[in-house]
DNA sequence: GATAAGATCATCT
DNA sequence: GATGATCTTATCA
């Protein structure tokens, strides 16, 4: 089941936990991809020394001073892609970025890795998860119809077991001062 | 195995 | 003009 908007209403926290196991859907024309989300980062609010939001509202972070549920995609060291959501409420920036996932038990660490295997690049900034046909986030329990094969109900199967969430400082945020250090990156590699 | 350097550009100062 | 919410390749040990 597609996740409606109020799951990204909630703190960020929260919400960069609970995407853990949820599936990233990516439709490329007839092509679609599933991915299970294994790690995540949580970016809150305009205090938060390691969110690009920190320094205000700009052309770049306006997305994420807006409704929850949007993508937020931007280039980073020129060459690579990192998407994140947003969360929480209009005119409070935040956002999850998407670090790591899976696809038909292969692992892809890393959010340029994420952005390069989905192609998404900033074509797909500002789209809204909660309508998009090309992107969107369902529940860490496939629907049963849903089910388009063998494979994807051994996958809904092997993601009912429980799993331990690890959570670890955010990579590349040194210059964040007192949040540079804090526990805001989320993963499940353990299952 | 570990560490260092290089690629490459939108964004903000 | 400097700087990244990164990744790959090269060069060491």
């Amino acid at each position: 089941m597609k996740l409606p908007r109020k799951f990204f209403e909630k703190k960020t926290l929260r919400v960069a936990k609970e995407l853990l196991g949820c599936f990233l859907i990516r439709r490329i024309g007839r092509r679609k991809i599933v991915a299970r989300i294994i790690e995540t980062e949580a970016y809150c609010g305009p205090k938060d020394l390691a969110n690009h939001a920190s320094k205000g509202r700009t052309p770049r972070t306006e997305i994420m001073f807006g409704q929850a549920g949007y993508a937020y995609v931007y280039l980073i060291y020129g060459m690579y892609y990192c998407f994140n959501v947003v969360t929480e409420r209009v005119n409070y920036p935040a956002a999850v970025l998407i670090r790591g996932m899976e696809i038909n038990g292969q692992k892809i660490i890393g959010p340029g890795k994420v952005c390069r295997e989905l192609e998404i690049d900033k074509k797909l900034n500002g789209l809204d998860l909660i309508k998009s046909q090309k992107l969107w986030i369902e529940n860490r329990r496939l629907m049963n119809q849903n089910l388009e094969s063998k494979i994807e109900d051994r996958r809904a199967k092997a993601n009912q077991q429980k799993f331990n969430i690890i959570s670890l400082p955010r990579v590349g945020v040194d210059y964040a001062g007192e949040y540079k250090n804090k526990p805001w990156r989320f993963g499940i590699w353990k299952s």
